[in-house]
DNA sequence: TCTGGGGTCCTAGGACCC
DNA sequence: TCTGGGGTCCTAGGACCC
C-alpha cells in the first residue's frame, strides 16, 4: 500500500483563535504579538495584504496599524494551547494514524482510505473542524510529507481549491511544483535558498529534477532526502507517538534592561520554576543545567553573552535544588556594569524519573523532595498556576523583568473567572 | 522608547584510545 | 629522508522548523 499523507494546517492559527471568541474581528486586519508585545507573529489575511511581515517589530508598523485600524492582541498561550487540543481531538476522529506536528499542524496517514475520493474527504475534515472548534483549516494531500506541505500551500492560495488540494490526483503535478518557489519548500531556509538560486534552481520542480551530487555535496543527507520526497519517494514516515523531549528551555527577554544580580536571580528562579514544572509533567529529570544571560543585541552598547553548564551529581526535577544550582551558575557569569536584556535556563540530559542514578555521597532526602513537588504541582493545578511559588522569584511590586501582555484577550476556555459570556 | 521563544537533526573536528 | 591508522565519543556550530 503506497503511503498517502494529509497535512492539516490551521489558517493563521493565533488570529483564528481570537476570532472564535470575538466574531467582530472577522474580515478585519488582525495581528497577534510575541512576548512583551514585541513582534507580529500571527496575521490575518487582511493584515498580510497590508504588507505586515512575519516577525516584524510592532514599533516599525505603528503608523500602518493606526491608518488601517489593525486589531492588535498580545499572545494568549493558554487559549491557543487549549484550542489546539480541541482541533487535534477533532482530527483524531478521522483516523488514529495522526502525528501532531506542531501547535497548529498535524499529519494524517490516509493510505487505507484511497478507495474514497480524498478531496472529498479533505472537505469533510475542513467542515467538521470548523463546525466543532471554529477554527478554519487547510488540507494538503500527497504521497510524501514534503509534497503534502506543498499541496497545503496551494490549498491556501488557490481560490478554486476551497481549502483542499489533492496532489495525488491532480493532473497538474509538475505545474504545481513549478509554481512553488524554492524558498517555500519545507526544509529550504535562507542559506540553502541562496545556494540553490546560485545554481539556477528557483522552483520546486527544478529542485526535484536537480543533480543528486550537487545537492548531496552542499546539503548532505537532508538534501538527498528532500529531493527524494519531491519525487514521491517517502523518506519521512508518520510518527504517531513522538519521542520524549531531549531538552527543555525557558528564557525571556525583559521589556526593560536590568542591571543587578538580584533581579537576574529572581528572573532565573522564575524560569527554573516553569522549567522544573514542565520536567515533572514529562516525568523526566535533568542531569545538566545551563544558565545564560545576554545584553541587547539590537543596541550598540557593550555586548556580553555568557553561559554556564552545570553537571548535576544526581539528576533531579526538584525546583528548589535546581534554583540553587542556577543561582550558583549565574553568580559566576554575572558581570557588573552591563545592561541585561535576556536570561534563561536549559535542562539537558533528560532521563525518565524512574531511571535516576543514585550517588553514593548524595545527602538529599529524595523521597521527601518528590512528595513536596507533587504537592506543589497539585495545588497549582487546582488553584491556578503560581498559586504557590518560591520566594526566590521575588515580590510582585518590583519585578521589572516580568513579561508584559498589555492587550491580552481573556482565557475564555481555561479559567473559570474568564469564561466566554453570551451577551 | 520599542526587536519572541522553543525545538530538532546533521556534520566537522578534536580528544582520546588501542 | 623521515612522522600509523582507525574507531568512538563529545561538542560546537550550522541549518532548519513552527
Amino acid at each position: 500500500m503506497p503511503p498517502v499523507f494529509a497535512l492539516v494546517d490551521c489558517n493563521n492559527f493565533y488570529v483564528s483563535c481570537e476570532r472564535v471568541f470575538n466574531p467582530k474581528l472577522a474580515g478585519k486586519p488582525v495581528i497577534v504579538l510575541s512576548n512583551n508585545d514585541g513582534c507580529a507573529i500571527s496575521r490575518s489575511n487582511e493584515a498580510k495584504s497590508l504588507g505586515i511581515k512575519m516577525g516584524v517589530p510592532v514599533f516599525q508598523i505603528r503608523d500602518l496599524i493606526k491608518a488601517n485600524g489593525v486589531q492588535v492582541y498580545s499572545s494568549n498561550y493558554a487559549l491557543y494551547g487549549d484550542m489546539s487540543q480541541r482541533v487535534m481531538q477533532t482530527l483524531a476522529e478521522f483516523t488514529p494514524d495522526i502525528e501532531i506536528y506542531s501547535i497548529d499542524e498535524a499529519f494524517l496517514d490516509l493510505s487505507s482510505l484511497t478507495q474514497y475520493d480524498l478531496t472529498d474527504y479533505g472537505h469533510q475534515i475542513r467542515y467538521k473542524t470548523r463546525k466543532w472548534t471554529g477554527i478554519p483549516v487547510s488540507v494538503g494531500i500527497a504521497k510524501t510529507k514534503t509534497l503534502a506541505k506543498i499541496a497545503n500551500n496551494l490549498a491556501k492560495k488557490s481560490k478554486k481549491a476551497g481549502g483542499v488540494f489533492d496532489l495525488t490526483s491532480s493532473p497538474y503535478q509538475d505545474k504545481s511544483l513549478e509554481k512553488t518557489k524554492v524558498e517555500d519548500v519545507w526544509g529550504v531556509g535562507p542559506a540553502y535558498s541562496r545556494f540553490l538560486k546560485e545554481n539556477g534552481i528557483r522552483n520546486a520542480l527544478q529542485l526535484r529534477d536537480a543533480d543528486d551530487n550537487l545537492i548531496k555535496k552542499r546539503m548532505g543527507i537532508v538534501g538527498t532526502r528532500l529531493i527524494h520526497e519531491l519525487r514521491g519517494v517517502c523518506c519521512y514516515c508518520l510518527d504517531r507517538c513522538p519521542p520524549p523531549k531531549k531538552g527543555i528551555t525557558v528564557s525571556r527577554s525583559f521589556k526593560q534592561s536590568i542591571e543587578t544580580l538580584n533581579e537576574l536571580e529572581e528572573a532565573v528562579a522564575a524560569y527554573v520554576s516553569v522549567g522544573a514544572e514542565k520536567l515533572r509533567k514529562e516525568h523526566s529529570v535533568s542531569g545538566v543545567l545551563m544558565v545564560f544571560l545576554m545584553t541587547n543585541r539590537f543596541k550598540r552598547e557593550r555586548q556580553y553573552f555568557n553561559l554556564k553548564t552545570i553537571r548535576l551529581s544526581v539528576s533531579t526535577s526538584d525546583t528548589s535544588e535546581l534554583i540553587q544550582y542556577a543561582h550558583q551558575g549565574l553568580k559566576e557569569i554575572y558581570r557588573k556594569g552591563y545592561l541585561y536584556k535576556k536570561a534563561g535556563v536549559m535542562f539537558n540530559d533528560l532521563v525518565p524519573e524512574s531511571q535516576i542514578q543514585a550517588n553514593l555521597f548524595d545527602v538529599k532526602d529524595r523521597n521527601r523532595s518528590v512528595k513536596l513537588m507533587s504537592a506543589l504541582d497539585n495545588i497549582n493545578i487546582k488553584m491556578g498556576s503560581s498559586t504557590l511559588k518560591y520566594a526566590a522569584v521575588g515580590l510582585r511590586q518590583n519585578q521589572r523583568w516580568r513579561t508584559v501582555f498589555e492587550r491580552r484577550s481573556q482565557s475564555y476556555t481555561t479559567n473559570w473567572d474568564q469564561l466566554f459570556e453570551v451577551p
